[in-house]
DNA sequence: TCGATAGTTGGCATAACAACCAATAAACAA
DNA sequence: TTGTTTATTGGTTGTTATGCCAACTATCGA
């Protein structure tokens, strides 16, 4: 993998990688129902104001947020709604997660490379 | 947002997470061309092959990818071929991301949240 | 002007990640 | 059995991410 294939992944990467927290999935997903202000997704979220806005930051240099400011308020809205149909997929892997850990707890017998790391 | 709702991006993100990283995006894209032995995928990437294996570990266990043992090679394969819709998402943003950039250097005047930090 | 509200940024401590080397295990050929 | 190939795991080191607090900026109402 040379340096320009490298680079070309790693553009794509950076943006997964703005989407791989819960608290920025829960954002997007958010946006995609409604444009919201950063006190708006504060009070949600339950954290620190600082801490979402710095979320923001990472999910607008990734582009899939945007914003617009209106008086005091940042209001945010989603710059790629394209990423909301990464959800039903990740559904159903979390679904097919779920399953194949119980299958394994049942028969534990043969390792299947789902166990729990101590 | 709540533990409950909390666990529930937190599969999601984890997922997210493990394809946030070049290397490992490759190896999804690769194999959904075809599938590949480990030694085959450390050929192309160039990288150590316990880098390697390490990369597959995390998509295994993160339900993106399955393998299977031939001989002394695992084979692997995708587990969650929908991860490929992804690709065509993240180009658009891509492209979108680098017009945004040239914009921003054109009239740099007035900041727009691109600038590259230093 | 002064104070209150809304956001961003810097700093810091902690945690997680990444890549290599070394050691080990499994399959197989000689 | 011994050596080779293939792959995984442990250890180490350096880098990056996370989340809070504190400091600061901007807007707006009194």
């Amino acid at each position: 993998m040379n340096q320009e294939i490298r680079d070309r992944y790693e553009g794509r990467a950076s943006i997964m990688k703005a989407l791989g927290h819960p608290t920025r999935l829960f954002i997007v997903e958010e946006l995609g129902r409604a444009n919201r202000c950063v006190c708006e997704l504060t009070e949600m979220i339950g954290a620190d104001i600082s801490t979402v806005s710095k979320h923001l930051s990472i999910l607008k240099q990734a582009g899939v947020v945007d914003f617009e400011k209106r008086g005091t308020q940042m209001h945010y809205r989603l710059a790629a709604p394209c990423v909301l149909n990464f959800f039903h997929c990740l559904e159903d892997m979390v679904r097919a997660n779920v399953q194949r850990q119980l299958l394994c707890l049942q028969n534990d017998a043969q390792p299947c490379g789902c166990e729990v790391k101590e």
